[in-house]
DNA sequence: CAGATCACCTGCTTGC
DNA sequence: TGCAAGCAGGTGATCT
């Protein structure tokens, strides 16, 4: 589900609500949603304080009175105030005021306890939010592979996914399968541009919701009604009508539009 | 170190 | 209706 729109429109349904809150308990089920001793992880976090909520790429991390909670959603994860929990709740922290609940049916997701980020996480890319364009252009030269994979990996940008590497692309008119490295200046600003503009207006529209994604008070995004190439295939492109393709890139399916973006 | 491939899960849709 | 195959917002381990 989640790419950054998603997990920025999470925090910020959450912000307003949850630090302040107490832990009071907390239960974890699956051991791939909590790898590692799930009865620590319980007592580490029992009775800690929230003190503020913030995303770093797609990650969302819970500030603590002592260390921090470092939640990813994967691909199914849904983190509610006040829901019930349900079959796939794989955590639920009992607040003093309330309760907040981890589902996520595919468990691709990870929630863990630490003082600091971990480094596999502090380590990641800039975020394309905040990155200049001079960095962004240095960074995209130095890489060797093609342009689609490189927008998904994590220690390039942090947070873009699916969705939005296929929706930035087509804006910026660029082929998926483009070498990274040998984008024109003007293309390579374009496609700064377009990643920005794309990231933007989805969190304005509160996210993508393609099947299940809900921010923390269960609410649907909207952006999924504004994609030009994502879950289109074989429907004409909105800006020249040639019938949008879906190829696979590195085990990802990928639209575009084989008019508008030429090799 | 970077890039490619596969593995980890459930659930929904499609086609026979 | 039943069943198998294919597909899905993501990462991380393990190869080369």
């Amino acid at each position: 589900m989640p790419e950054l729109p998603e997990v920025e429109t999470v925090v910020r349904s959450l912000a307003p609500s949850l630090p302040g809150r107490r832990i009071i308990r907390a239960e974890f089920k699956s051991r791939f949603v909590t790898p590692g001793d799930r009865d620590a992880l319980a007592s580490a976090v029992a009775n800690r304080t929230i003190s503020a909520i913030r995303r770093h790429g797609k990650f969302i991390v819970i500030e603590l009175d002592r260390g921090h909670l470092i939640v990813h959603l994967g691909m199914t994860g849904k983190l509610l105030l006040d829901a019930t929990p349900g079959t796939h709740a794989y955590g639920v922290f009992y607040l003093d005021n309330g309760v907040l609940v981890y589902d996520d049916p595919r468990q691709f997701g990870r929630i863990e306890y630490a003082q600091e980020l971990p480094a596999r996480v502090a380590r990641l890319g800039p975020d394309p939010l905040a990155v200049g364009f001079t960095e962004f252009e240095q960074d995209i030269r130095s890489r060797r592979g093609v342009i689609k994979p490189l927008l998904l990996n994590q220690r390039f940008l942090r947070g873009i996914g699916n969705i939005y590497a296929d929706e930035a692309l087509h804006k910026a008119r660029i082929h998926p399968k483009a070498a990274a490295s040998r984008l024109s200046r003007e293309r390579t600003f374009r496609l700064f541009q377009a990643i920005n503009d794309v990231l933007r207006l989805a969190i304005e529209h509160r996210g993508s919701s393609v099947s299940d994604y809900v921010d923390g008070a269960g609410e649907r995004g909207s952006f999924q009604l504004l994609h030009r190439v994502y879950g289109r295939e074989g429907e004409p492109c909105l800006e020249c009508g040639a019938p949008i393709r879906r190829i696979v890139i590195a085990q990802r399916g990928t639209h575009y539009c084989p008019r508008c973006q030429r090799r």
